[in-house]
DNA sequence: ATGGCACGCATGGCGTGA
């Protein structure tokens, strides 16, 4: 079984690069973030023509998240049902039989001063208290997505200068923790438990893939009973090197039927 | 310290991303 999380920044700009990957790569599952389109002109034809289940979340011009799968999900449920305050579509859960996979897109946060830094802290706070509703830790479950934080200084491109970014902030890298401690593995560091390679490069900085500058904030964590079945998990930079690219790319994780 | 690039939009400049 082959996982994958993919922020793909607009997949009406990217749809034909992104089905040309899922040819080759042949996901089980794909989990996208920053779709950027709302439902209505999502394009799920030429996905359902691959053979895959197209669930989604979006809005116009901003974040956006959608699960395509080969097998249909049993159920779906979009964003917190928490009562609180509304939420972007950030958040897509889906169930696979005893399979679980948590899709989301967590806020960046903008400035660790602005309102929406504390909104992201407090998302991770809501995003823990959904799986406590949802799923057990001993259940299979993969959390996956554009997670916005570093957890790790060995996840960031010069971390001694990057303590007041809200992708590495203490808070941020505080407010993750505590989802991880709910039960999750980080199935990426755990077949590397070296540096160097990223899930995201920005495009502002030349070459950056090249001179190793970026950030890993893009995740699958699994539970134990799905992190044991685990074989492997990569980064695959192709992707990121094409002429027009996303500016994160594909991180995949493979797992024993 | 700033800006660098790419995206979408009742669009040629802005808000957002990280």
């Amino acid at each position: 079984m082959k996982l994958a999380t993919y922020n793909i920044n607009s997949i009406r700009s990217r749809i034909d690069s992104l089905l040309g990957w899922m040819d080759q790569h042949q996901p089980d599952i794909l989990c996208l973030q920053e779709t950027k389109v709302q439902d209505a002109d999502f394009p799920f034809e030429p996905l359902a023509a691959a053979g895959y289940h197209v669930a989604f979340a979006g809005q116009k011009s901003y974040n956006g998240v959608a699960i395509l799968s080969r097998n249909k999900p049993n159920a779906v449920i979009k964003g917190f049902d928490d009562g609180g305050p509304a939420d972007e579509p950030r958040l897509l859960l889906a169930r696979f039989g005893d399979l679980t996979v948590v899709n989301t897109y967590v806020p960046q946060g903008r400035d660790i001063t602005h309102e929406m830094f504390a909104y992201k802290v407090a998302w991770f706070g809501r995003l823990r208290k959904f799986l406590d509703r949802h799923v057990k830790p001993s259940d299979p479950v993969a959390w996956v997505g554009d997670l916005n934080v570093a957890i790790q200084p060995i996840d960031v491109y010069n971390p001694e200068k990057r303590a007041k970014h809200v992708c590495y902030h203490q808070d941020a890298r505080d407010a993750f923790a505590r989802c991880i401690d709910w039960g999750f593995t980080d199935l990426y560091r755990t077949s590397h438990p070296e540096g160097g390679e990223y899930t995201f490069y920005d495009y502002r900085t030349k070459d950056s893939v090249q001179k190793g500058q970026g950030w890993r904030i893009d995740y699958i964590l699994a539970t134990p009973s799905l992190a044991e079945r685990a074989r492997t998990s990569y980064i695959d930079l192709e992707p990121r090197l094409a002429p027009v690219s996303s500016d994160h790319t594909y991180l995949v994780a493979e797992f024993a039927d």
